[in-house]
DNA sequence: AGATCTATTATTTTCGCAAATTCCTTGCCG
DNA sequence: CGGCAAGGAATTTGCGAAAATAATAGATCT
């Protein structure tokens, strides 16, 4: 139905499993599944044009990612979503990439600062990009994919893989959250943004570990504050 | 041909493929399936007497908690193991679990101590049931679950199921290292072993998150270093 | 001999169907 | 009228066959 692309890079070949793993957390990242919807088995079938195999295979690893909820015999649920779960997975996620970012500090070579600094201008770019009322689709998934982008430079060079596994984790965890605020920003929220994004760059090609570890905590505290407010009026209770 | 038990506690049901998920887990875990070993699928299918499909997701699950690597259309292997790896589990375990004994300690509640107390007691047993001699699998066994119930035992009052999640996985990737020295634990060893979770225990309640935290750090750097020592002689090179 | 193409084999990946289990409805009895 | 059991529908789970892909061996050509 719509398995349109078949490998993406060339390199990696790209089986169905992995596929329908990425579409399906695409979908329920950006929403388009909402919290506690049950997951089928026959509506999955059908919408994604896979057989059971590959789609069990794809929630069995959405599950170990906390983005499904599998009950055995009784099948799979989007995982919920609620203020205290966003606080717990920005506070995890600043326990997290504050250590990692000081690593890289001290860690990062001179490629570092390269990625780092051109994160920075493509995500810089896509923000002045930006029209000036509420964003629709293709924009916010290009600003989204930046956004992550610059964060996973920011700590690329800490060299831990448990760190960077957890980091890119818990990215999706909250991108969850970020995804109801994201069209709603208004043109002077994009320069802050914008804004910080450069200030915590500079910290760490300046190698000032205290200041850019201030920086991501305000930056990620922020964002959560902004996204609570949000997930309040669009829920009940 | 070894589904014997099909549900353990009367409560979750157990599909075939959480049991053969826990069995793979538990040979990786205990290096009856050695690292780099290919897990193809015809071998695993007799040998755990199960179909495709439960091994597949239980394979897929393994992935995710990084104790199998996979690659598209050339299968599974058992992940690799290397002194580095082990000290970036190791040292992300501490941020981890240090930070969660910080928070156990302020918001834990007499459930928590008398949770904790046990699990002390119940290794504490086990430690001088043991044998003079070389350990054996039953015990080897019981012993390593009653240390990981204490650990976890230590952190459970943090109020953060992220970090309960990775330091559950964390105990896994470090739990494969620990097994090739337990086997050879002197006498005096373990008394020392007993001693630092007895003073990591006191520590705990009385409510002193310096001293735990120190004493964790020092309680795995200390059961690093062993097994690094130990690591090097297995191997080659 | 070395390299390249082709045929064969081994292995993974996917699909369809059958079995097991849960959920929902309906009818029965107290 | 309410609780409960039985039957049927819906759903998940599991197995083996079939399709797709990689690895291997053999043959042909330069």
């Amino acid at each position: 139905m719509l398995t349109a692309h078949c490998n993406r890079d060339g390199f990696g070949a790209m089986t169905l499993s992995e596929q329908v793993y990425q579409d399906l957390r695409r979908d329920i990242v950006s929403g388009v599944l909402e919290p506690r919807l049950p997951l089928r088995l026959d509506r999955l079938k059908t919408r994604y044009g896979v057989g059971f195999s590959p789609l069990r295979e794809a929630l069995s690893r959405l599950q170990s990612e906390r983005l499904v909820d599998a009950v055995a015999l009784r099948g799979f649920t989007v995982a919920p979503m609620s203020i205290d779960k966003m606080w717990d997975a920005i506070n995890t996620r600043l326990l997290i990439e504050t250590d990692a970012l000081r690593r890289a500090i001290d860690k990062g070579d001179d490629r570092w600062e390269a990625t780092l600094v051109a994160a920075m201008h493509a995500l810089s770019l896509q923000y002045r990009r930006l029209p000036d009322g509420p964003l629709k689709e293709p924009q916010t998934e290009a600003l989204r994919q930046r956004h992550q982008e610059f964060h996973a430079a920011l700590i690329s060079a800490c060299g831990s893989d448990w760190l960077l596994d957890f980091a890119e984790k818990l990215t999706l965890a909250t991108e969850r959250y970020r995804h109801t605020t994201m069209h709603r920003l208004i043109p002077e929220q994009r320069r802050d943004l914008d804004a910080e994004h450069r200030a915590l760059m500079e910290a760490a090609v300046a190698r000032d570990a205290d200041r850019a570890c201030g920086l991501l905590t305000e930056h990620y505290t922020l964002t959560g504050r902004h996204m609570a407010a949000q997930f309040g009026t669009g829920q009940a209770g």
